[in-house]
DNA sequence: CGTCTATTTGAATGTACTCAAAAGCGGTGG
DNA sequence: CCACCGCTTTTGAGTACATTCAAATAGACG
């Protein structure tokens, strides 16, 4: 591991734990660098994730299949972002999501092995991935919540305010499903919008 | 607290972690227990969640309030299950939640300065809440796209097979709210099931 | 410039919601 | 034991939000 790499990661850490030198050169040890290219799957349905994945640069997206074949978009992912199906990871089970690289994608992965192993001789890691896991599952909660109170406009309006990044780095029709519409719905309150906005003036 | 009511929870935890005697006594010794009663409220939106709380006996919905005032179930809590408002409870910011005991609920607490105290010095209860949470965020990612690509009455069947306790002892109001539809198109979901049940005889 | 993919449009349709009212159900008191 | 009350569930008509399908347009990339 080169350390220009895991910079950002070391940041992510030390923001919710303190680690001594000894404690960071562990981790970093047990780091590996990988380079995706665009297209490239992280994960796929069926597969066992072997791996936490810390996306290092570039964008993925991670979707699942329904019985007729429709893609689902489940999250996306950017620098510093984790990917993968957590599902399959922690129960070393096939995966029922696909994590796939949008453009050229630099990570830095954790094997389950290696994991377990900081687990056990470094609680503060542990603690580490507590509270990344405690966020995700804040925001998966907050998701469900505003599914069901919200309109599709209301959803795409907060996720415009929320991720504005992400909806300059993703295409509209990704962006449709993460939020539970159709590409042709979610155009049609863009125009909704627009025509609001283009009245004002 | 006696050792009784602490039963289930130390089931629990050790089907996780393997505890010495001294660490389940530890445990023991951070639990308070406490009664509730029909309509008496564990969390109320706007309170800071002071406590984790492990459900012995009894029944919690756990709804919100939406800008137009109606109630959305975000969860049902029964024996053996924790329930609060995580977010306010790990930041120590004030719940958007409600969590209000539908009939007579004895629970076990665990403050936040306990918690905070047992994860340092007792890292394998940490992983206990971690592996806890991360049952807990798979559901929430399940449920986020059981949303997305199942009709409403797909829905209701698959909540029927997976939770028929649920079932029986919530109102059919709650169990529509929680799937997301209203309760009168549950009701003609219902009716729907019914009459093709009735014809296949 | 042509090809491939993403976005937009519009009409017809469907799934789920709103509102209002009736029916069912369980408990309580006269 | 029945009548009444409050709460839950059912019904039905009208409506709205969102989907499907088909086709046109716009953008991106080699």
């Amino acid at each position: 591991m080169q350390a220009d790499q895991a910079k950002t990661l070391l940041e992510d850490v030390r923001r919710a734990v303190k680690l001594t030198a000894e404690e960071e050169a562990m981790l970093l040890s047990k780091l590996r660098s990988r380079t995706y290219l665009k297209g490239q799957y992280i994960v796929q349905e069926g597969d066992i994730v072997r791996f936490q994945t810390y996306l290092v640069s570039g964008k993925v997206r991670t979707f699942y299949l329904d019985r007729e074949g429709n893609e689902h978009i489940v999250s996306f992912g950017i620098e510093h972002w984790w990917v993968g199906d957590l599902c399959s990871f922690a129960s070393q089970i096939p995966a029922d999501f696909n994590a796939q690289c949008l453009e050229k994608t630099e990570v830095l992965q954790l094997s389950y092995a290696d994991t377990e192993q900081l687990y056990e001789e470094l609680p503060k890691i542990e603690r580490f991935f507590l509270l990344l896991l405690q966020r995700a599952y804040i925001k998966s909660q907050k998701r469900i919540v505003r599914n069901h109170s919200l309109t599709a406009r209301e959803r795409y309006e907060l996720f415009l305010t929320e991720h504005p990044e992400m909806v300059e780095r993703f295409p509209q029709y990704m962006i449709a499903s993460y939020l539970g519409v159709t590409k042709e719905f979610l155009s049609s309150i863009r125009r909704q919008i627009a025509d609001e906005e283009k009245k004002l003036n």
